[in-house]
DNA sequence: ATAGATTGTGGGTAGTTGTGGGTAATAATC
DNA sequence: GATTATTACCCACAACTACCCACAATCTAT
């Protein structure tokens, strides 16, 4: 299929086992670049969800963060705080990643969570968590949408 | 004949059958342009239905999605709102799409279906459904039309 | 009008995928 | 150094999906 790559779409429901562990969507395996090697990295999501980018996705967050001057007091805490949590993984036989107890806990995981696609990462939610999210979204002004509207036709 | 590719307009009634795959009228594959390799994404509509784009039609919405920055929270909202029910896939041998069943229920399908060209993407509506909401939408103000007007000839 | 091709609908089967658990290797603790 | 906890790798199975074949209804063209 010609999709593009290290894009990922769609919502998935999968449960995080005793040990840990989660299913990596097979779509989202598939759709992986060869030479990211089955490796992604996870880390904390601005909203409180786990973050999982392709490795070669990250690294030209590395990059781009290398760039940034640690004169300045705000781009040392952005840089500390979006790498602080940043950790590679190779997924195992069965296309599960092993989680750390520290996005576990961040994450509110607890079994059933919601796997979901954000084009260029992937997000995993406890699902009552996305609701509440969802419900405080509702009421974002529609102005904001509009904005966006313009940049972008569906 | 020479239609303009990617473009579908027209009606017509199909059934989901009892494994959820549903028929794309021979008239729309065969507007859809080669490089799109048989393949669609399916998506949950504004309005209570299925959306269905061509996926290279897709992937421009996907380039767009990828250049706005997950800093912004209304960003990362409209990111997920839009890409989290989406789905490529290519129609099988006989020209069916296997729906999802998340999408089955939004729409609320059930065995007779309307499949509707929209220009340049696909709705599929239970029938009940539509006829509600056109129903409803007769009311509309004709001063929102006369908007319109101003951007498109007919 | 008739033969042939196309199209919509149904179902069977083999392969894939998600999930659980076991065992060996490694690391941590006392 | 011995014991426990943790991690990495392997196997098993049930549920689901993709792919194939079949057939009847419709359309096309001669």
């Amino acid at each position: 299929m010609i999709t593009n790559l290290n894009t990922f779409t769609g919502e998935f429901s999968y449960t995080v086992d005793t040990k840990g562990r989660v299913n990596i969507p097979a779509k989202f395996r598939k759709a992986l670049s060869a030479d990211n090697e089955d490796t992604f990295v996870i880390t904390r999501g601005m909203d409180p969800c786990v973050w999982i980018y392709p490795i070669v996705v990250w690294q030209k967050i590395e990059n781009d963060l290398k760039n940034l001057s640690s004169l300045s007091a705000i781009n040392r805490t952005f840089v500390r705080n979006t790498v602080r949590y940043a950790t590679p993984l190779i997924y195992d036989g069965q296309g599960r990643i092993q989680l750390t107890t520290n996005l576990i806990n961040y994450a509110g995981l607890d079994k059933k969570t919601l796997i979901i696609g954000m084009v260029n990462k992937i997000e995993i939610w406890n699902p009552e968590r996305l609701k509440e999210i969802d419900k405080k979204n509702m009421k974002i002004d529609s102005t904001a949408y509009d904005d966006l509207a313009e940049k972008i036709i569906i």
